[in-house]
DNA sequence: CCCAATTCTAACGAATTGTAACAACGCACA
DNA sequence: TGTGCGTTGTTACAATTCGTTAGAATTGGG
């Protein structure tokens, strides 16, 4: 298991270090707050940081230049966090090598899901949920393949996962057919309906589901479909 | 000397299209501009965009959904341009696999800039080097070899090492046969189609993969191929 | 309880993809 | 030139995927 990843925040003012840092902390980062540059470059030489974010108004050196030091020198992931709001202000700030840039005030929600989002790519190990687990089954989206609880395995194919995939990610709420067929690619042809339901079928068929009395994936009669299960993404 | 980076824009406003496009093609971009949906993804089947600037409000489908299936099966960096400005719009355009979200109004040049961030990220692989490791191979483009992870060689052949370089060129993303065959010379010409075939499965072979459930060489049926496997260039 | 609307699923078949076998071709070498 | 080897497209056929159809089963209103 892998540590959570490390982000730094680089800002003047305190109020603001610590309402990103109990946001990112709350949504399972560990963090690092600095006041001024300096003080960050000497942490710099025994962590390195997942990703960094930079006020650009700093009281001891020019954040640009500093930013740019980290995402050349460094290859760091730096977000810009600062209340020049001009476009040429962002601009030149993303063309100096941030990869993002963030206008003060902002909501540390959005900020947690920027380096989410950047993360996501960074990390080719991490693969963004492609493995589900619910009851007793495990799903990898990867390899296409589905395990019972004794580890059986059995393929399932690209048309099925997509349902799977749709059950997986909206867990005990309902899914209407609708959008059920906007989510599958299919124009809503008069006969794609039953093109549906035969892939809930097929899929129903290899969940071993018993027709009579489904216990994962149940029909809504005239509404739609809904998928009992505690989903487990990882 | 690669291509220029191509960049759809998915926007029913012809006047945002033209002023994107206008904006891109500056900064020697290629663009390509849809108004729908249902265009877009049949124009996903001949060409693979290395950035989709993607409208929420269109008339035709969900946003949402687009953007999610365009992340998650294509592999694509998506940039939401949405008139919601709200920090849960952004929020969960974000989670559901967007690279970036701009707001509109915007700045065509801040556009600009947000996409040459996204790509400073992605390309590095093609820059350097004819070696490439994945998931215990290493491939030699140099010497046309390949070793497994014991380090026995074996040698490959130019036209597999064609293919082979297309797929390591864009892990984890969707390659339409249209663009296979655009990038392995041959002119879709109908039989040309079982030789794309015949590559990919000599190819396969080489890799040791399991026609069962290939690991690395995923088919999607009436799509392309997909190349899983973490690569490093050097 | 009856009936129409809805959903299920077995069976079929068209389209797509996999691969073994063959043939054409180029190239090195005696 | 002839031989042999490796490469690669072509052909033919097998396997798979997945929508369609049709009839059975289920549901819920009246």
């Amino acid at each position: 298991m892998t540590q959570a990843p490390l982000v730094t925040i680089l800002d003047d003012e305190p109020a603001i270090r610590t309402m990103l840092a109990d946001a990112l902390e709350e949504a399972g980062f560990r963090t690092l707050g600095f006041a001024r540059a300096t003080e960050f470059e000497a942490a710099l030489k025994t962590a390195t940081p997942d990703v960094c974010l930079v006020d650009l108004s700093l009281p001891d050196r020019d954040g640009l230049t500093l930013v740019h030091r980290l995402a050349l020198e460094q290859g760091a992931t730096v977000i810009i966090i600062s209340g020049r709001a001009q476009v040429q202000d962002r601009v030149t700030g993303l063309e100096l090598g941030a990869d993002d840039y963030i206008i003060k005030p902002f909501d540390p929600a959005e900020v947690v899901a920027r380096i989410r989002a950047r993360l996501r790519r960074e990390k080719p190990t991490t693969q963004t949920g492609n493995t589900a687990r619910f009851n007793g089954w495990t799903a990898h989206f990867d390899s296409y393949m589905l395990e019972d609880e004794t580890g059986t395995p059995t393929p399932f194919s690209h048309a099925e996962g997509e349902v799977l995939r749709l059950f997986l990610e909206r867990p005990k709420r309902l899914i209407s057919r609708a959008v059920m067929q906007e989510t599958l690619g299919g124009a809503a042809g008069d006969s794609f309906d039953r093109a549906m339901d035969v892939r809930i079928s097929r899929l129903r068929t290899k969940l071993k589901e018993d027709p009579k009395n489904p216990r994962l994936i149940k029909t809504i009669y005239g509404a739609g479909y809904i998928f009992l299960g505690d989903v487990n993404w990882t």
